[in-house]
DNA sequence: TTGACATGCAACCGAATGGTTGCATATTGT
DNA sequence: ACAATATGCAACCATTCGGTTGCATGTCAA
């Protein structure tokens, strides 16, 4: 059962396969709702190449966004990660993982 | 703490956003310790391009493989793709995916 | 109204990517 | 030994990718 049949895996990997893009999701994850140009601040590129890479995010279903007045402001979906990287770990889970993984959220949970 | 800390993101990442690789990621989770020759049937391209698609996965310590008398044997290396896709649940996850994924581990310590 | 601000659009460019072809090398079985 | 098998290596090629520049459009504020 697929909560989002029209998630599209290869484009969410390939969207994720850019270090760019992840710090975008970063910082979407960190202040959610920001505009492009705040967006910009810090990356060392053109405002144009952050729209291309927001673009491709969005294509992915990994973010959306909406229009305000002159800004546009961006709005992560957290939903496409976290379905590949559970439905990944359920792929290739292994005993000695399972172990590892339950002492980590163990801890997490003190 | 990062259990494997000469990890790479990036590689890993990469690795996964081509899907011949992830279908060869695949193919030794279901069956481990396979040839270069047994990885190539099926596919739509050259043995060299398998060849190279392996060598992509190895650097990023996805899989590994051996010599054995004039065949390459291949195992994949579960590690990294679940130490990413765990932090990024971690990053990202929301209540109501905290219930998800508490769900499905419930029902795997049955 | 008009200038500054925020974004949209498209052509262009170099480098990385995914794939091929051709040939070399090493191992196995008869 | 030698032919078949399995893989290694490298040059080459088209396409994609990440980024730029230049300019157009839309919105706000004084």
């Amino acid at each position: 059962m697929v909560p989002y049949p029209e998630m599209n895996d290869d484009a969410v990997f390939r969207a994720l396969a850019d270090a760019s893009r992840r710090k975008l999701l970063d910082r979407l994850r960190r202040k959610n709702g920001q505009t492009l140009g705040e967006l910009c601040v810090g990356l060392e590129m053109t405002r144009q190449a952050v729209a291309k890479h927001l673009t491709i995010l969005k294509n992915a279903n990994l973010i959306s966004w909406k229009r305000e007045g002159r800004e546009r402001l961006h709005f992560i979906n957290p939903v496409p990660i976290n379905e590949i990287a559970e439905r990944w770990i359920s792929k290739f889970e292994q005993p000695r993982l399972q172990a590892l993984s339950k002492l980590r959220r163990n801890l997490e949970e003190e």
